[in-house]
DNA sequence: CTATGTGCAAACTATTTGCCGTCTG
DNA sequence: CAGACGGCAAATAGTTTGCACATAG
């Protein structure tokens, strides 16, 4: 079964630096925007395409984040997310979780793969937008 | 601010006792789907807006899960769940989680409220069919 | 050359909302 | 009997897909 060839175009290359570069977890609309920058014909489609296909290969990572908009992520080193309950904005946060016990999943039948946590909290803005009130 | 008065309607009931008679993590359109065996003319826009307004009242759980479709849970104890990476299916896991250290979140200035872990994992019925190949 | 990829638009899935008549408290 | 609620259908948000043409390798 040999896999799939994939050919690096023009559409596919710019996605992937686009989301390198940024420093943010952007949402597939936010990329789309700036993609568009420097390729003004691109569609959403396409955006969605190469965002998944890039995932699949390993080199950005989609957010397992709760809520209805994926967000994606160009720094595929482990780490966690925080993100604001009020506009959504992701944070990074770096530190080790312990494995899983086997205390944890005495009373299923699921077999485990893996565990994600994700934190929830307010951003500095949204807390500076509180403190007018 | 005098809070909105709740009226306990035959479709608010039922929806109620329908999540809370299960042991699964029902969605929206299951939940709907069964309610309508009792009531034949409810619409799935009433089931969306009293599923959320239990939530709110904090008498049923709506679960952060990733994924496309919302779950709910007529368990409200704190506890946790395994998520089937193949079909979606929810287990539930009791047990209790340290609490997250300062050095998680040493790195950002956002405010912590709570944090939320999900595993995931392969249900039995999964495990089955994989095994046949 | 040819299969993979793109642009475009339409389709789809999950959820939300406006309107207006109904029913609870 | 007022205001909360439900049914219905249309609207919305996010994402996916079919198709015909374009292009990387």
């Amino acid at each position: 079964m040999a896999e799939k060839q994939h050919r690096m175009t023009r559409q596919r290359r710019i996605i992937l630096e686009t989301v390198k570069g940024l420093k943010t977890h952007p949402t597939a609309d936010e990329v789309f925007g700036l993609v568009r920058k420097r390729l003004p014909r691109i569609s959403l489609g396409t955006v969605y395409r190469n965002l998944d296909l890039l995932t699949e290969q390993g080199i950005i990572r989609k957010l397992d984040t709760a809520g209805q908009q994926k967000r994606f992520d160009g720094d595929i080193s482990p780490h966690y997310h925080i993100k604001c309950v009020k506009c959504g904005k992701i944070d990074d946060l770096y530190f080790e979780l312990p494995k899983p016990s086997s205390e944890w999943t005495a009373n299923t039948s699921f077999q485990i793969l893996e565990y994600n946590v994700e934190l929830l909290g307010i951003c500095p803005q949204c807390q500076k937008k509180m403190k007018q009130h």
